[in-house]
DNA sequence: TTTAAAAGTAAATAATAGTTAACTTATATG
DNA sequence: CATATAAGTTAACTATTATTTACTTTTAAA
């Protein structure tokens, strides 16, 4: 299955979820809420993604309900196909001193 | 326990890990890489760690090795305690639109 | 308002991640 | 070099997540 929109009988969009914040720390829940944006943004049912990925609905719908109590690889799968990613931030980790080699820098 | 760096006999720093570039998409491998360096930094022991998580030694080296075969609600156990958190970046969310109501953003 | 698709839930089973305990290897210091 | 601490591995076992199948509820369109 290709990685593109799919549509309903009308072509309209159906119940798309707001889109949260993207840019800040964020809780579970606030991923699972990207995530069904995304998905429903992109016109994907749950049965389009599990069966795309080949995992189970029922594990699709933990993931998307913020349920911290799921593999790690399931959640990546869904994110890299709904094409979101992560980035690190660190408590106190300013951004000098990037790229740096250092025995401190917490 | 308390989340302080812990010394060594001499309080002197050991086998410190390079810091990875943070605030970039990155890979499991480069959460894992992050992940030690941060412990590290803090002088913690794997058994620090795991012990005050009350998660096994294992299950952290798994975690350590990017093994993505491992709950996401132990790894973010870990990155809560290392003071490590995510932001979400979605492949062509640019920073226009953000905060807003959209039914097609993707 | 009837119908179809999607969402969401539940229970039993299968698959696998996590733990424990013990051991080996590596690292650093006296 | 000898010793202590930390890192890393392994195997047997336990705990829990994932799947399957089926069912109920919700949503939206004809």
């Amino acid at each position: 299955m290709s990685n593109l929109a799919k549509t309903n009988r009308t072509g309209k969009a159906v119940k798309a979820t707001v889109m949260p914040n993207l840019s800040e720390r964020f809780t579970p829940t606030q991923l699972a809420e990207a995530i069904t944006a995304k998905r429903t943004g992109m016109k994907l049912s749950l049965v389009d993604v599990s069966e795309a990925l080949s995992i189970s609905k029922p594990t699709l719908v933990k993931i998307e309900k913020g349920d911290t109590n799921v593999k790690l690889a399931n959640l990546l799968k869904v994110m890299e196909y709904l094409g979101l990613s992560f980035s690190l931030l660190s408590d106190d980790a300013t951004s000098k001193a990037e790229t740096e080699v250092s025995d401190d820098w917490y």
